[in-house]
DNA sequence: CACAGCCAAAAAGTCAGACTTATTTGTCAC
DNA sequence: GTGACAAATAAGTCTGACTTTTTGGCTGTG
């Protein structure tokens, strides 16, 4: 995704950010940046530039005469696409997934909503062409392109949403639809109820009918929690 | 809020952070280290330490032989609570306080559900105690106590979802209140019809009432939203 | 025994300077 | 015009010396 070695600091946190969110340095463990840049082979200033990025995810916290602490989790930045990159790639991947899909659960409705009064007549077009490509590769073993086309449709929704907040989760819910598709529970072919949601929104959005597009996405996210095994007794 | 001057590159941090998120480098304006580094008065170390900090946060890109860009506003990494507080404290905030108004719209009415749910004893008798603070404070120009409570119940919620990420959302919707309370619309005091929904959204989780809760919590974002002049016509 | 204050060690923080590397831009030959 | 090559530029890296803050222990005194 993000290019993964931009300098030498960038390799540095490729191996510590999935070590500590992996939970291998419990929180209030004690690093220290002369011991880590010993251990990475590099020099204290790239150590320091590495720390300084973790520290802006809120995952350690570096003190005079202590040493860097790694921070309870409740602390974490979690909205942080580079935090979620690691958390996916790690152990708790499971857990994660079913935090996002809660949230898309609670976000993506809405953010239909407002995309059927705010979206433009582009917009509109690329929603029916994402639907169409669903529907095309919605049967005989496509899962890929099927992907395409849904991580494409849901991007639109929530940048038509015309919110900025709502519109930089896109990258959160490929991240979410392509773990599906690859690692976890993922029949054969979609179930043709959750293609057919997907016209109909494109549908609702196209005509302007806001509670039907929140209605209906509702719906789409509600089998994504299905999926999941989250729901209600 | 966060510790203000943790070292020289927090103090460049708190001087560049606010200039970028408020515009003022516009996007694909180039700066060069070294220029910053004299300009600010620290050494190169400081000054790249604060770049790769701005670099995490998705506001600059740091490429050789060009030097330091801004990124497009699109691309920040607008949910770190950093740039939220940058970008409230500048000239965008009633922007960006709707922003957040409707992110909160999407995701409290879920939270609530879901808290009613999960809640422990102590989190029921957290949210009635604050439920009875509001109460006890929504006449007579005791906006800040009120505020206090406001926050604490909110949080509550949030917590007790559940969720990380919802719980990780309490800081934003504190921010969003405090915001409201302090500079923008605020009523002399707070109208009765919202305090009472809070107690009944109190009672509901109490009951384990899900649907009800998040109904009641719906009804509440709708408020927020009116008083903002956002909704549907 | 308790407590205040002082001292020394430890680790992060800061700085300055030299050097490396990648990228761009411009130039020259073909 | 196009290709390759050379020079300029700014970030990237490393090193070593120094400063500052914090902590924990060690006094000495009430």
């Amino acid at each position: 995704m993000t290019t993964p070695g931009r300098g030498l600091h960038g390799q540095v946190l490729d191996a510590l950010g999935p070590a500590i969110t992996a939970g291998e340095y419990p929180p209030g463990s004690v690093l220290r940046t002369d011991e880590l840049a010993q251990r990475f082979d590099v020099s204290r200033s790239v150590m320091r530039e590495a720390v300084r990025v973790l520290e802006s995810m809120h995952l350690v916290e570096s003190r005079r005469r202590v040493g860097v602490t790694v921070r309870p989790k409740a602390e974490w930045n979690v909205y942080d696409p580079q935090v979620i990159r690691w958390r996916l790639a790690g152990a708790d991947r499971p857990h994660q997934l079913r935090s996002l899909t809660v949230l898309r659960s609670a976000i993506e409705p809405v953010a239909a909503g407002l995309a059927a009064r705010h979206a433009t007549a582009e917009q509109c077009a690329e929603l029916t062409e994402c639907a169409l490509g669903m529907v095309a590769n919605s049967r005989g073993h496509r899962l890929e392109k099927y992907l395409v086309h849904d991580v494409a449709f849901h991007r639109v929704i929530l940048a038509a949403s015309g919110n900025e907040m709502f519109a930089r989760l896109g990258d959160v819910v490929a991240e979410v639809l392509a773990g599906r598709t690859h690692h976890e529970v993922m029949f054969e072919d979609p179930l043709p109820a959750a293609v057919t949601l997907h016209v109909q929104v494109a549908e609702a959005v196209r005509e302007r009918d806001a509670a039907r597009a929140e209605r209906l996405t509702r719906e789409i996210t509600i089998g994504a929690l299905q999926e999941l095994d989250i729901l209600a007794p």
